[in-house]
Order: structure tokens, then sequence, then C-alpha cells
DNA sequence: TTAAAAATAATAATAATTATCAATATTAAT
DNA sequence: ATTAATATTGATAATTATTATTATTTTTAA
């Protein structure tokens, strides 16, 4: 089997989204990675970042408007996407676990999680009109 | 302005729609739709996804695996997406207006919908284990 | 019937992501 | 420490999903 081996691009990469909470695309983790390693392959980047989701250290945020979004922050919280800049910022929601129970009622399946994004203007937009 | 000109391709495309409930993708569109239209190009397909999108006539669904589905059925409702099959279901489940003014309450900007996507093993996948 | 404008089919281009592969880095065993 | 095995990398090609371009055709209003 595959085991995983130490890499310091790797370590690099989870140390800068954590260094941030603007839920970065693959793009934004690779121009501001090349700083410290300027060889670093956007192959790479995207590698890692698809390794560290599946082994649940990150998360990745599918927005549905450009490429897909990063986070460190692995407990489950909800999202708002700003409809005018696009921004995804964290909000202060308890987790909603019994609507997965509501869901479950007429269905025949097994529901095991649910993903929230809140839409509207962030406050940044809505200042500036 | 651009003011809208019939199109019996646009027609065909949003009656296959209403025909199905399984949230066809562009690709699915195209390839059924050609039966119909054996000229179509899959370029008038999405332009006209996008267009009925735009109009409300339709909705657009991003899964964050594969390509976008659509849905001819406008009013809010949720989908469950199995994690085996990705297959999209809907769900029968009030609408829950009341978690955009939970998401609200320390949330500087505003907050006008939601979507949630609901997620697990659908019936069909958990028969086959 | 004609003319203007929108829509089309065909195709090229783009964006985001994944795959390939020879060279390099890491790690475990000597 | 050295070696051997193998995971990871950088470079790049390929793929997938989608959007843009443009000459031709269709729709619609005059």
């Amino acid at each position: 089997m595959q085991t995983l081996k130490y890499s310091r691009q790797r370590e690099a990469i989870k140390e800068f989204l954590m260094s941030r909470n603007d839920h970065p695309t693959a793009d934004t983790v690779y121009t501001n990675i090349r700083q410290e390693f300027p060889n670093i392959s956007l192959g790479t980047v995207y590698r890692n970042l698809s390794l560290l989701a599946d082994l649940g250290e990150i998360l990745k945020i599918s927005t549905g408007d450009g490429g897909d979004r990063f986070d460190a922050n692995t407990k489950h919280h909800y999202h708002f996407i700003c409809n005018e800049c696009n921004s995804v910022i964290d909000l202060d929601l308890k987790s909603l676990d019994h609507i997965n129970e509501l869901a479950s009622v007429n269905f025949g399946g097994n529901i095991i999680g649910h993903t929230t994004h809140f839409y509207g203007t962030c406050e940044n937009c809505t200042k500036k009109h």
C-alpha cells in the first residue's frame, strides 16, 4: 500500500492554509507558497490539497463559481458566499444536525451529513453602495 | 437591449428537463436532445441552460463533482447527493428559512438565501451491499 | 416581403484539474 | 553512514467542463 512520506511542500501548504481564514483557491495557495518554494509546481499544490482533504486535515469547499476553495478549519461550520465579490466567509452558527433527521423522514437512503452555503451581500460590498 | 426570441431548441431543452427528475448534466441534455435535433451544438445547450437559469425558469445545481446539474423544478427545495453513485435526488423537506436568520445573528452582511446539499448513501446503493 | 436582430452550428479558446514520468527526496534496513 | 525501496516532486501533457467567436440561419417586427 501507499505509505505516506513527509514532504516539506505539503507541510508548507497546510501551514499556509492554517494562517488564512479566507478560504483560498489552489491557485492562490500556489502563488503564495512560491515565495517559499519558487520551483513548486501547480500540480504539486493540487495533489497535496487533494491528499490533505482525503486525510481529513483540510476541507474542500465547492462554491460553484470559480475554482474550489480550501479551509484548514475542519470542524463542521457554515459559509457565506458573497454574490458580488464571491468572497467566502465563515459564519458563527452552531451545527444544525437536526436537519439531517428532518431530511431523512421521507427518504429511503442514509443521510450522514450536509453542507449549507448562505448567499447574499457581504459587509464590504454592502458598504460600497 | 437584447430582446428574447423564440427558439425551438430552447423549448425542447426546457421540455426535456421538465420530463426528468434526475437533474441531468448539460452533456446528458445534449445527448438526449440530439434525438430530436441531430445537429444541435453542445454550445447551444450550454447557452440555453445558462439563459433559462438566468431567467429563473430552471435551477442550476453545482455538486462539486462532475458538471453542473439542471432542474426544471424552480421552487426552493433540497437535494441529496449520493457519495457512491453521485445521483442527485429531491428531498421532501419544507424550506428551512429560519436558518437564514440564525446565520445572520453575528454577521455583518445581508443573507438572502441558502442552499443545502445532504450527503450519504442513496437507497439503491444501500441495497447493493 | 423585407430588414433587423437574435439564435444557431461549428469550432476555437479558456479555466480548472488530473495524469504521466523521469528525477529527487524521504525513510527504513543494512 | 550507505544503500535500497518507494513516495514525492517539477515539468508538462492531457482531460473535463464551459465559454467565446463568427458566419449562417431563424425569428419577428415593420
